[in-house]
DNA sequence: ACCGCACCCTGAGCGC
DNA sequence: TGCGCTCAGGGTGCGG
């Protein structure tokens, strides 16, 4: 599940691997959901165009194409972005990965969740972008097009204040957790590392938005800060499907504190991990330490 | 304006 | 062995 900080990754090993370099060749799946730019308009204009640079905002990749065109990337759910050459297990399914050592997969043979797979002029990788369950997206927008997703983002979860929580959470009867993934107050949150941060800000995520104190907010905001530099320096969680581009998994779902340790013990108190479902989502917290 | 919820999609894991 | 069920939770959009 890519939040900011899988982003970021994603971003920092693929860049290197795009900037500069010329589409040759562009292979899709057919229309879906998952298209929003028609694949074979998306092809056409992706022929020939050299990618000038890579931006993140929010979860949101932003391709520069050369000519004032861009390409939005959201990896969704189970979104994949990596380099042909890539090499990892978590790229095939359970069954596959059951009957294949490490060393048996070498590189990479497009599926039929490959939706996107870009060659290139040069003889290097080819860029693919794999996503089983198709709630990523790819957009093309043309010189001077406006992007509804982009505008409706609020403040990058990295950059976000005290502050700017406090102001948001005004009046607002939601739960603090519900707010917090909301992508128009806080771009790039999602549920992993809401949770966390909400454990280290010792907030309950059924909480009242209305209710969480200005200190809070500067404790959440200062937590969302630290946990997702953290999580980018040790290259994301690898909790369910994602993967780096080069193949490589993230680290830091070793150092989550209470994401998916339902009935664990709490690593700051005597007490256990409750899971709970707030607005559809689940949360995890310490009803100990979190009030 | 705000809130809760259904929906898009596929695969894993479970009980029977 | 396989069927049917639930769960995963990103984002959008609709009805109350």
């Amino acid at each position: 599940m890519p939040e900011l900080p899988e982003v970021e990754v994603t971003r920092r090993h693929i860049a290197p691997v795009l900037v500069g370099r010329t589409v040759r060749e562009v292979r899709t799946t057919g229309a879906s959901y998952f298209f929003v730019t028609p694949p074979p308009r998306l092809a056409r204009a992706l022929r020939g165009a050299t990618v000038e640079a890579l931006e993140r905002t929010g979860k949101y990749l932003v391709a520069d194409i050369g000519r004032g065109r861009r390409l939005l990337l959201h990896l969704g759910m189970t979104g994949q972005l990596f380099s042909g050459d890539a090499t990892s297990l978590r790229l095939l399914s359970a069954t596959a990965r059951a009957s294949l050592s490490p060393e048996e997969q070498v590189g990479f043979e497009p599926d039929r969740h490959t939706h996107l797979q870009l060659a290139f002029e040069d003889a290097g990788p080819d860029v693919l972008f794999r996503d089983v369950r198709k709630f990523g997206k790819v957009q093309l927008l043309a010189r001077g097009e406006r992007s509804e997703r982009l505008e409706r983002l609020g403040t990058d979860a990295l950059e976000i204040q005290g502050d700017d929580l406090f102001r948001a959470t005004r009046r607002r009867k939601v739960a603090i957790k519900t707010l917090l993934l909301d992508q128009s107050v806080v771009a790039g949150s999602g549920n992993i590392y809401t949770d966390e941060a909400l454990f280290l800000a010792c907030v309950r995520p059924g909480r009242a938005a209305a209710r969480v104190t200005r200190a809070e907010c500067e404790r959440l905001a200062d937590a969302l800060h630290r946990i997702m530099a953290r999580s980018i320096e040790t290259g994301g969680s690898s909790i369910s499907d994602y993967v780096a581009p080069d193949g490589r998994d993230g680290r830091y779902q070793d150092e989550r504190k209470v994401y998916a340790r339902a009935g664990e013990p709490c690593l700051r108190c005597d007490g256990t991990i409750r899971r709970k479902v707030i607005g559809a989502r689940s949360s995890h917290y310490c009803p100990g330490c979190q009030r």
